[in-house]
RNA sequence: GGCUGGGUAGCUCAAUGGUGGAGCAACGGAUUCAUAUCCCGUAGGUUGUGAGUUCGAUCCUCACCCCAGCCA
């Protein structure tokens, strides 16, 4: 039976939700929502959850005068709240402390060790606590982490436990190359072939100065590398969790381009040592600048997910988030231009064009039967391949065609009977679009059927426009 | 420094070896059912720079400049 798994990364508690976590997170909805219409509530499953072990959070916690669990246990929540206000709908909420996950991992662990895919070493060098990975000098800018130039890359030296990726190169490079796994954007996919021909080093797979993690079980003295254990949890959620086995092999892991080499180089050969069976497809989307810059903390240009709630709505932030540009590549936002994308699409298009229908029907007291249909028919193709943005675009011509049917047509003008027609078909079309962009506006679409369903009132405008 | 992908109307992007397109923004017109909304019309941009191939290049080749990404 056809079935459809989609999973965002699991987010570090060690930072608070901000849209780029939003980002990949509504993407991931998106995506959910529209196969659960297309192959039935229970054939779809949607993961997300958090991160919660590591030395950065033990650190933060530390910070915060907590224990790293109770730390968890508090910022878990911000996650969950900020997905309930987005109107995320995953099906279950992942956390790497739960205890099931860390039964399975243990178990996964011990295998790969029986199975001669991990053995001891030592390691030493540059570590960035803030990417929890080691650096060579080369990698450094300035002597610092590229990617946290604030911070001061620690010198250690420690046993450790090594995944034998090396080992795994040859199939690795025919896996991507076949499209087993299939890697997207194809540019991505081209990136990790790229950096697959150079040198593969084995990875370590265990801390030893790092207690705030799930224990090694031959050796108590070490834990699991929190990369290891995070990009477990799509398997183990559908092992522990009752009924959701089938959902294994994920169908499509969603994230931003900067963890695209765990998830396809090292998340694929821990899977093949393990003997597990592989993810479909690896999506990786693009960055994105606020106002043409980074976003950082430090230029305070952070966009909580909040804010854009608190000014467009819920809906209207999901679809502005995707349609900003294109899905895959890169982008910027600034509220400037989500106002006036906003005020395009939703409140003169879309919102409007219910508006002066819905008027018109009342006028009429007409009434249309409950809508019946289903998606466009181009849309399941332009879903399995991520293209939100012609999907917005194809939906946005249905708004077009529909305010100018009602132009042309003038229903005003028209004798009874043919305008009890016009505005039907009117009402029909409305039903259509609206049905369309539940992915994407779960809570008007839902309000829209249901305005067009039985006799026809007015009501308040759905997306007001924002000056 | 190497590799890859780009540099096209104010913005975001599309396109083909043979008189450069769309959406948004802007401007004008018409209308009033509607959220001062919708609809219609207007955009004359040396298609990064220079050269080459060709009857003819934005799309082919070369050099250069700039941007982004990946790598070293």
């Amino acid at each position: 039976m056809a079935k459809y798994c989609v999973t965002t990364p699991i987010y570090y508690v060690n930072d608070v939700p901000h849209i780029g976590h939003a980002y990949t997170t509504v993407a991931a909805d998106v995506l959910a929502r529209f196969w659960r219409k297309n192959l039935g509530e229970e054939n779809v499953f949607f993961l997300t959850g958090t991160d919660e072990h590591g030395a950065k959070v033990a650190q933060a916690a530390q910070n915060a005068k907590l224990t790293p669990k109770e730390f968890a246990d508090k910022v878990a929540p911000e996650f969950e709240k900020v997905w309930q206000e987005l109107r995320i709908s995953y099906n279950h909420f992942f956390r790497t402390t739960d205890p099931r996950h860390e039964k399975i991992v243990q178990q996964i662990l011990q295998k790969l060790f029986e199975d001669g895919h991990v053995y001891e070493g030592v390691y030493e060098g540059l570590y960035c606590e803030g990417c929890e990975r080691f650096y060579t000098e080369e990698e450094l800018v300035d002597g610092k982490c590229p990617l946290h130039p604030n911070r001061e890359p620690q010198y250690q030296k420690e046993k450790n436990y090594f995944f034998k990726l090396s080992s795994f190169k040859e199939e690795l490079v025919r896996i991507f190359e076949t499209g087993e796994v299939k890697i997207l954007p194809e540019s991505r996919k081209n990136e990790v072939l790229g950096k697959l021909a150079g040198e593969l080093k084995d990875v370590s797979l265990s801390r030893e100065s790092v207690s705030w993690g799930i224990p090694i079980p031959w050796d108590s003295s070490q834990t699991c590398y929190v990369w290891f254990e995070a990009l477990l949890n799509y398997y183990t959620a559908t092992q522990f969790l009752e009924n959701k086995e089938k959902f294994w092999p994920a169908d499509v892991h969603l994230m931003a381009k900067d963890i695209l080499w765990f998830h396809t180089v090292i998340w694929v050969a821990l899977l093949k040592a393990a003997g597990l069976p592989l993810p479909k497809i690896v999506f990786a989307h693009g960055f994105f600048t606020v106002n043409g810059q980074k976003m950082s903390k430090s230029l305070g240009n952070v966009i909580a997910p909040k804010e854009l709630v608190e000014k467009f709505g819920s809906d209207a932030t999901r679809y502005l988030l995707l349609g900003e540009f294109p899905f895959g590549q890169d982008g910027d936002f600034s509220l400037e231009k989500l106002t006036v994308k906003y005020n395009a699409d939703l409140a003169n298009g879309f919102g409007n064009l219910v508006s002066r229908v819905a008027k018109l029907c009342e006028n009429e007291r007409l009434e249309v039967e409950e809508y019946k249909g289903d998606f466009d028919s181009r849309f399941e193709k332009l879903f399995s391949e991520f293209n939100f943005t012609e999907i917005l675009a194809l939906t946005a011509e249905k708004v077009t065609e529909a305010n100018r049917e009602v132009n042309e047509k003038k229903p005003w003008e028209l004798e009874k009977g043919e305008k009890v027609k016009v505005l039907k078909s009117l009402a029909q079309k409305i039903q259509h679009i609206a049905f369309n962009l539940s992915p994407f506006l779960p809570t008007v679409s839902e309000k829209v059927l249901q305005q067009f369903s039985g006799e026809i009132k007015v009501d308040k405008p759905l997306f007001p426009r924002i000056k």
